[in-house]
DNA sequence: CTTTATTGCGTTATTTTGACACAATGTAAA
DNA sequence: TTTACATTGTGTCAAAATAACGCAATAAAG
């Protein structure tokens, strides 16, 4: 199989392209219908789940792996990409579970480089849900959106990753252009509300919220109303994206 | 000299102790007579200053690695310790340098692991002025305290890694133990107020800086006054630890 | 014993936040 | 066509947090 002739390549050859003892992980963060969801794989023969992962070129900036990375399972470019923390317990990645994942691919290789340690750069990723095209890679069978609170079962310390992850965003809720990266162009207000109540998990009161987000001068409504359900047509909004980079720098309020 | 074949040794045989490619940086702060601090070393026969830093070995979890590098330097133990920021710039440590620096020691060597590209993660680290002994290690001639606003010239990317750990400190002060981790047991009020206007560069109110702290329960106040000045005599006092963790937990605002 | 610098404690005005009321409006049912 | 319903847009008011400032107390120096 072509496949697994790639494959064999990447255990013998890998560390003459990469950097040895240093992976990225991605959590893959997207929105859709009120749900914060995260995008994984599904490792050939292992059964499991796993985040987005690579290694780095060695004359690449890890930041460009990371978007080199996530390119190729998303078909997106210019991704806003945040590291948030080094995964590195030395047992974190144990012989067994690889050696195991490689016998299942009927290659037989002792002593390839993929056994050693790894350390590990968790990334956090925030895409427009609606513009991303899975991709699975040589390694995976399937590549899927879950909703965050219904993740399968995950290989390593990967469940470890996304949790942290999340909080990390719960934390940057203030500072980074969440809802400007998450969401499609054109949203409405509950919909900028949700978002927010999903990450911080608690609810919002709608008309507070409204206004503080209106106060910070970060959007701007359109004229164009969002019809379809049975009540009141909210309007539809967009980043006023100078706005919004300026209202980032000092911070905004809402409390965990 | 026994210095230089221990350094002989590091750059030959490093790559068999020490995972390759990675390295880790510490900022380590301390404050004194009202002033943030910094720790450095002075790299022999470079000329520039360093920071602390190192190489994790090859079973150790990187946080102790980070741990025992500083424990060498200030003979510490159980420094609080942060991650912060991974700087991998391809081009961060260029050969020329490490090769000038090497011909300098008058060590021949092509090939070391050494001149590798690296990685590096940095760390903060604050710690009690008082109690540190700066310890200068084989690589370098002088370990000495500077002012934050008066950092001489450094090498590498080293000045751009500080200026990222500061604004990360500020960031942290409303969330990790900073005061508790920087002061004395034993400390006043306009001792703390110092800190905290030190790191977010910026004047506080001094009875409004007070109330607020007062408030959130983190500190108790001794008997014992500080005299010695030529005015009113300020109250010592010493942090509540139960009190002061779960305030952080919440978080306690002071605005950048 | 007076002066000086600075501390401890307090007051008031302003801003921000939280809780809630009510009219407006797009669709579905009557 | 009219009515019912769910949800939106806007506004009010009390409570809480923050900022700005006053003044008496006191340790040391002259």
């Amino acid at each position: 199989m072509k496949a697994d002739k790639k494959l064999s390549e990447h255990f013998l050859k890998g560390h003459e392209k990469y950097l040895r003892h240093i992976s990225i992980d991605c959590v893959v963060f997207g929105f859709h219908e009120n749900e914060l969801k995260v995008l994984l794989l599904k490792a050939k023969y292992a059964g499991k789940w796993a985040l987005p992962g690579g290694f780095i070129l060695t004359e690449e900036h890890m930041d460009e792996a990371a978007g080199r990375i996530l390119k190729e399972r998303t078909g997106l470019d210019k991704i806003f990409l945040q590291q948030f923390y080094v995964f590195s317990d030395p047992d974190r990645s144990t012989k067994k579970i690889n050696q195991g994942f490689l016998k299942n691919l009927g290659i037989k290789l002792d002593k390839s480089w993929m056994f050693d340690r790894f350390i590990s750069v968790g990334y956090t990723a925030l895409v427009d849900f609606t513009k991303v095209i899975p991709e699975p890679d040589i390694f995976s069978e399937k590549c899927e959106w879950f909703n965050i609170h219904e993740i399968p079962e995950m290989i390593l310390d990967h469940e470890n990753i996304l949790v942290k992850a999340w909080g990390y965003l719960r934390l940057q809720l203030n500072f980074q252009p969440v809802g400007y990266n998450l969401l499609t162009t054109k949203f409405t207000m509950p919909e900028l509300q949700k978002l927010y109540e999903t990450i911080l998990e608690r609810n919002l009161d709608r008309r507070n919220f409204q206004r503080k987000i209106i106060d910070t001068g970060i959007l701007k409504r359109l004229e164009e109303t969002k019809k379809g359900g049975s009540h009141k047509a909210p309007y539809y909004y967009k980043f006023d994206l100078r706005n919004y980079k300026k209202a980032l720098r000092a911070g905004m309020g809402f409390e965990l």
